[in-house]
DNA sequence: CTGCTTCTTTTGAATCAGTCAAGGAAAGCG
DNA sequence: CGCTTTCCTTGACTGATTCAAAAGAAGCAG
């Protein structure tokens, strides 16, 4: 539905041409997989794109979700104990809030900005590149219904 | 193995007892293993555990490492595109540098502090209860041997 | 210190995410 | 339209981690 009015600003063609990658159906359907399901892991992408392209294999999903990362045109996270999900949201150092009890990540822009988190105290003599950070709680649903329950030994995302 | 002088401290033996988890070899060498190979992953523990006790079996450390990380004894780390790692957690919130060509890991301390970086901008009604930063960048090493050569799979993220 | 109960460890197989490699298909170019 | 290069499909494979059943130790009572 909704087809390219404008095919402008984010058209995922219009963005793999200007890296000059090849434009695949499959790398298009990726790309838009990740624009409508933020934070998807790889399961999640290949389904989606099976919707529009049942015959993708999941090679083909993740080299393009790898090619993808590689140009910067989708992004790669991966909290602890969760598999790569990626993201459509790039060039802005946004960070992620992230539910221990049911895996739910949203994204929060860094207030504070710049300087507190980028600048570590002592650093090692390592030259830093990015500073990523990941706040670790619980979402508004879990908060309320499991906190009495959590605590154990739910690792199970999602 | 310089045993017992004051015995407290750090003592593996004393630390599980605390937490009323059974003493067993395997978990005091585990302890001991990750104590000294600080951010370790569960191959380089096996081995070191192995040192000392050959026939340890690779599940019991895994378990080890879960139950001890648990109870708080060790904390597991698990940066993008890395395996699990382990290290003896002192209770302070300190951060990681992660080096992107070695993958050296090196702790530092969280200069700022408290605030800046546990507060983001709007919690998205998340209950928040830890705040990770993990640095991104080249170790000195890196930095100096491989900075022509580096840029094979990445390119500077922000 | 002897036996019992419960928690741990061993053993060995299984799962899961992700990767490798070779041949067939399609994008982009002239 | 046909060629060249890049991409996708197929199917097997790896490596980290987990599952499950049975044997083995830790801690506790007697």
């Amino acid at each position: 539905m909704n087809e390219t009015k404008h095919g402008h600003e984010e058209d995922p063609a219009t963005a793999l041409r200007q890296t000059s990658l090849r434009v695949t159906k499959q790398r298009v359907a990726v790309l838009e997989a990740v624009r409508v399901h933020p934070h998807a892991d790889t399961e999640t992408v290949i389904r989606s794109v099976r919707e529009t392209l049942p015959a993708v294999s999941h090679q083909a999903v993740y080299d393009s979700l790898h090619t993808l990362t590689e140009v910067g045109l989708v992004r790669c996270i991966q909290p602890s104990g969760s598999v790569a999900r990626y993201e459509r949201r790039i060039g802005d150092n946004h960070h992620h809030l992230v539910c221990r009890s049911c895996g739910l990540i949203v994204d929060v822009d860094c207030t504070v900005g710049q300087a507190p988190c980028l600048t570590p105290s002592h650093d090692a003599g390592f030259v830093i590149e990015q500073a990523e950070v990941t706040f670790w709680g619980l979402c508004p649903d879990c908060a309320v219904s499991g906190a009495a329950m959590v605590g154990d030994d739910h690792r199970s995302a999602v």
